[in-house]
DNA sequence: GATGGGGCTTCCAGTTACTGGAATGTCAAG
DNA sequence: CTTGACATTCCAGTAACTGGAAGCCCCATC
C-alpha cells in the first residue's frame, strides 16, 4: 500500500510519516519501481504504535525507547512501565504548573469587573500593583 | 542599570531580554557610550510584566496585547478580562487532555506487573492488542 | 603594563514535532 | 490528451527561547 493509505488506516498525515522516517523512527520502508513508498500491514502496526505513543504525550525519544521494548520479545515489563512512569510523572508536573496558573489566572478574572472602565486588577496584578486576594492578609 | 542588573531586577535572563527586544516586544532601550543597554526602572517594570505574564502562559502575542493595554490608559478592563479568559479557555483545554492522558497511562501501568517478564499491557496496548480495562464490559 | 575574569555586544545554530509550500514525477479516468 | 489526485524531494517556518563563538569593555591585581 502506498504512503496514504497507510496514513488513513495509521491516522498519521503522510507528512508525519516521512518524518519519523527521516528521524530514523522508523526503518525506511521497500519502494515500488516509481520510488514510492510501498507499506506492509506490520509496518502500519508500527506507525499505529506510533500514533498512540505520541497520542500518550511521550516525546520521540521515548517513543524509539517504547519501539525497541516493542520489537525485543525478551524485554522486562519493567523497563515498559520505567518509560510510562516517567512521562506519567512529567504530565503530572505539567498538569500542577498549568493548576497554578489557571488558580491565578481564575482569581484575577473573577476580580475583574470588566466594563468600560481602565480600572483593572488583572493588569495590577501583572505589573506588581496589588496582591492577589489568597496572599492578603484573612480578615479577622 | 546594565541588562545584568535589569535581569536579576525582573527574573528574565539577559538573553531573553535582548530576544524580546528583538521580537518588538520591547522598545529599544538607551545605550551608553560604550553600546552597553541602560534600563531605567521604567523599563525594568515592563520586565517584570512580561516575567509575570509569560508565568501565566501568555503567549508573546498576548503578552504584546497585555501591554499595549497597559499602556493604554484609557483602556476598558473587559479588554484585559477578555485575553485573560481566552488564557483561561486554552489552560483548561491543555488540562483537560493532560488529564485524559494521564488516565490512560495511569491505568496502564497499574496493570503492568512491573517484573523481568515480557508480557506489558503497556506494550499491548500501544500495538492496539487489548483494550484498557475501563473500556472493557464490565463483569455481570 | 600585562593579565585575568567578568560582563557586554552581535550573530548563528539548535531545540520539538511537525507543517506548509514549491518544483517535479506518476497514475487512472474521462 | 488533459486533468486531478497522488507521490517524491527539499527548504523554510513555527514558539520561545537557549547555547555558543568571536570580540569589546572594565576593573582589579601582580
Amino acid at each position: 500500500m502506498n504512503i496514504g493509505e497507510a496514513a488513513s488506516q495509521s491516522g498519521l498525515p503522510p507528512k508525519t510519516i516521512r518524518y519519523y522516517e527521516g528521524c530514523g523512527l522508523l526503518d525506511a520502508p521497500a519502494r515500488d519501481e516509481n520510488g514510492y513508498r510501498r507499506y506492509s500491514s506490520a509496518d502500519v502496526h508500527m506507525l499505529r504504535f506510533l500514533q498512540r505513543a505520541r497520542g500518550l504525550g511521550f516525546t520521540m525519544a521515548d517513543c524509539q525507547e517504547l519501539l525497541d521494548l516493542y520489537r525485543d520479545k525478551r524485554r522486562s515489563s519493567a523497563d515498559v512501565q520505567a518509560v510510562a512512569r516517567r512521562q506519567l510523572a512529567e504530565i503530572d508536573r505539567k498538569i500542577a504548573e498549568l493548576r497554578s496558573m489557571r488558580h491565578t489566572l481564575a482569581d484575577l478574572i473573577e476580580r475583574c469587573h470588566g466594563d468600560e472602565r481602565p480600572d483593572c486588577p488583572i493588569i495590577d496584578d501583572l505589573a506588581g500593583i496589588a496582591a492577589p486576594a489568597d496572599a492578603m492578609e484573612p480578615r479577622r
